[in-house]
DNA sequence: AACTCAACCTACTCACGAGTAGAGAATATT
DNA sequence: AATATTCTCTACTCGTGAGTAGGTTGAGTT
């Protein structure tokens, strides 16, 4: 798109062309799954939406199965990234699943990771199953992992990590329900309120918050 | 199925029986909606399981469609019966808000309350949804109404009811998604835990919780 | 005995949508 | 210029599953 740049293409530029169509494909497809369903939700509509025909969508992409499991691993992988992240964090436990627990929220009101919410993971194929739960079972683990942790250094009150990971879980997991992209409110401002009214109660006894 | 009744049914039996094989049809499909999702599961299987023929469940429902919805309102009327009780109950707002709560982790680990979290409201046909919304909308207005009249009464702290409503049933709505029905865990155990970990984030600053 | 009606069946129809065959246009390669 | 490759299309196939037509059985009614 830049306006200089030579009409004749790099091969490393076609690539990344394809790429990009790709992510178009994956795009309209998660938004159109968020909407209506994925069941509801026909490759042919998905085509229509990119002025587009069908056979197109299966030259960037295996099947309907792996468009789904594409954009699974995409609202995953940005999961794994507020973990990654968390980790290199300094300051106690607690700090560290506050400052995850807002990423996560964020991205759970991003299309990707709306998707891994409203659509049922049996929409998958047995095939695919596997490995998207692969993917969950770690970025459960590593959450209950903080949250072991800040119990362990104190900064957090000692609950059941089970429990208190589905909690705090499904709290954000929500916003992905009802959170309108298109309203006004800022994302990262209801994270942080969400965090705080949840925050509370994982705030050991002994030292109450900061008001 | 008393021993001692005479083999021929009044006319009032006769609609019972009808009743309980309906109820039956409902109690299959809802199951089996929760565990394969509602596009996945065929009214072949549902009624496979239940050793009857697809046409003798239309004989008592009237297609696919109002199934599902009849499995969605005895769920939502779960729900607002937890409502009615909470509205009776003596005490400040935040003991009623608390008790609802409790009622309401208990639907969600119910098979026709899992049902209202599990099947995405897009699986309803539109002349459907409009009903359903309803049900709905009246218990996320209730459930409001008791976070404020908590915070009129200084029980529960002077949060934005609209994000802490969400918040709360977030967490508990997420029971459907990972509670196993068949498990041990005391379901009323979990959720008390669930309710208590939550209060402590609509607990007013300056009276702390017991502990 | 003749009739009615509920309950249940087998055996269809029919629409929809995933996925494919095969061709044509555009672009790159030799 | 000839050839290969990429990209995209139109026009199919084909399985699945919702919903129906129409018949059988058997209990209750007149």
């Amino acid at each position: 798109m830049t306006s200089t740049s030579s009409p004749f293409r790099t091969a490393e530029q076609k690539l990344e062309d394809r790429a990009a169509k790709r992510n178009a494909v994956l795009r309209a497809a998660v938004q159109m799954f968020n909407a209506r369903g994925f069941h509801a939700t026909s490759l042919d509509d998905v085509a229509a939406s990119l002025g587009i025909s069908k056979p197109t969508i299966y030259h960037y992409l295996g099947n309907k199965d792996q468009i789904l499991l594409e954009c699974l691993k995409l609202g995953l992988q940005q999961l794994l990234e507020a973990v990654a992240q968390a980790r290199t964090l300094p300051g106690s436990g607690f700090d560290r699943l506050v400052r995850f627990l807002e990423c996560y929220a964020e991205v759970m009101m991003d299309d990707f990771g709306r998707c891994v919410i409203r659509t049922p993971q049996e929409s998958l194929t047995p095939q695919s199953l596997p490995e998207y739960r692969d993917i969950k079972r770690k970025i459960d683990a590593a959450m209950r992992e903080l949250i072991e942790e800040g119990i362990a250094d104190g900064s957090i009150a000692a609950l059941d990590s089970r429990l208190l990971s589905f909690t705090l879980a499904g709290a954000l997991n929500w916003t992905a329900r009802w959170h309108n992209p298109d309203g006004e409110q800022d994302v990262g401002e209801i994270a942080s309120t969400m965090v705080d009214i949840l925050a509370n109660g994982f705030t050991p006894a002994n030292r109450p918050p900061p008001g």
